[in-house]
DNA sequence: AAGCTCGGCAACCGCAATATG
DNA sequence: TCATATTGCGGTTGCCGAGCT
């Protein structure tokens, strides 16, 4: 058995490209296409093995990649889809257009991961560091919590797909046939419940691990609020992690602000909710749930009933519903990023929600940006910039919160985990 | 100016998954 | 079905330039 490794021949180049060598591997692609891998370096004239060649095109030379700079748009993006994928660069290099899952990685190891952890973020689990601590001792070993988070993230993967799937099977519902869509969803709905629960009894996945939260960044319970080390009074100024209870304060007010608004954000978030036909249940069993214990979108599945019959149903149809899962998942952020940087804070109304409760913010996004612009070098930049900083703090937050407000809880409080 | 440190990024390595005969 | 080849992916390394002493 065994492979021969594929760059071990004599005399095959390694290390940095030349322009000349990017030419001619340019020239040959562009002529031929790749083709065979192992077999180009040689067509093509080049002292090098055909996994260099595929490196440096793919990360470098291919045409549609876009180098530079990662606009915050994107930065939110590849959190948010870190927080649900883990480190699979190449799932979330597909909803980042034309970046490389290698330079995503890169971004990832040297700017966002730091920024996570000087916010006092475990990038793992994206979780409150505090809480990633409790976890690690309870769980004894390293090991353990890292598999609590490999599992974490499967489940919210696997809890938003489900609820994208919703979303999209109702979209196209109610566009083929607005009055029926209800009932017929409701159809679907028992039917599908039928089947993630046969899924769910045949796979040898146990998740009766509490799982917590989707993005495990809800998942604090409030057993570790009495003795957090950041609670609101003695938070250091400079501390600008969002503590626990303001981000339950986030969940209640956005929450509150879509119900009330009847936006067409709130219907596609509500879409897998609705089937319990109460808006306002939701809404409290959020609260509830946010000041009482753990959150978990699973059981709101099961109550639901939406399935994606999951890996059995392994035909090309998947790619299709998750590219569409996707976009929904990150409330056309990725679109918007795509679509060009202007539109560089996600969704307005999500920073508009922050205004409103952050207790005297008003639109300090976008003035503390034209301040910081104006004002550089001054104090009031500095605290400006702060308050900035927190302000996409809380963004991001309710980035991910967004998430989790997708998943309806369930009505009766079910704690019974899908997966 | 020279040496040192550190951060960013391109590229490499090795394993896993998939394709092919 | 199995063995081998190929491709994809994620972790890691090492080079290079900027900033600091």
């Amino acid at each position: 058995m065994g492979r021969s490794p594929c760059c071990d021949k004599v005399g095959l180049k390694k290390g940095p490209w030349t322009p000349e060598e990017d030419q001619m591997l340019l020239a040959y692609i562009e002529e031929h296409g790749h083709g065979s891998w192992r077999a180009l370096p040689s067509k093509a004239g080049l002292q090098r093995c055909g996994k260099s060649c595929r490196l440096r095109w793919t990360n470098y030379l291919r045409p549609d990649i876009k180098r530079g700079k990662f606009s915050l748009q994107e930065e939110q993006t590849i959190i948010q889809l870190h927080a649900l994928l883990g480190n699979r660069w190449s799932a979330i290099a597909t909803h980042l257009q034309k970046r490389t899952d290698n330079e995503i990685k890169n971004y990832w190891n040297t700017h966002l991961k730091k920024r996570l952890t000087k916010m006092g973020i475990d990038p793992v689990t994206h979780k409150p560091k505090n809480d990633a601590l409790l976890t690690t001792q309870a769980g004894s070993n390293y090991s353990s919590s890292k598999s609590a988070a490999n599992l974490s993230h499967m489940a919210q993967w696997e809890s938003a797909r489900l609820e994208a799937e919703a979303r999209l099977v109702r979209q196209s519902k109610l566009r083929s046939h607005p009055l029926l869509a209800t009932s017929a969803a409701a159809a679907q709905l028992a039917t599908r419940s039928t089947s993630i629960k046969s899924w769910s009894a045949s796979s040898s996945i146990n998740v009766h691990v509490d799982l917590e939260s989707p993005t495990s960044t809800l998942s604090t319970t409030t057993a570790a609020l009495p003795g957090n080390p950041i609670s609101s009074s003695d938070r250091h100024e400079d501390d600008r992690s969002p503590s626990i209870p303001h981000m339950f304060e986030f969940i209640k007010d956005v929450s509150h602000h879509q119900h009330d608004d009847a936006s067409d954000d709130w219907t596609v978030c509500q879409l897998a909710a609705d089937h319990h036909s109460a808006i306002n249940d939701h809404h409290h069993n959020h609260i509830a749930v946010a000041s009482g214990g753990t959150i978990s979108c699973c059981s709101s599945m099961e109550a639901g009933g939406w399935t994606l019959n999951n890996k059995e149903s392994s035909n090309g149809d998947d790619d299709v519903a998750e590219e569409g899962f996707i976009s929904l998942l990150l409330c056309d952020s990725t679109a918007a990023a795509a679509g060009g940087d202007h539109q560089e804070h996600g969704s307005s109304s999500e920073v508009n929600n922050n205004s409103e409760i952050s207790g005297g913010g008003g639109n300090e996004k976008n003035s503390n940006k034209d301040s910081s612009e104006n004002n550089s070098g001054s104090t009031m930049t500095t605290t400006n910039e702060h308050e900035h900083e927190y302000c996409e703090d809380k963004n991001y937050w309710n980035s991910i919160l967004n998430l989790v407000d997708t998943s309806s809880p369930s009505p009766d409080g079910d704690d019974t985990h899908m997966f």
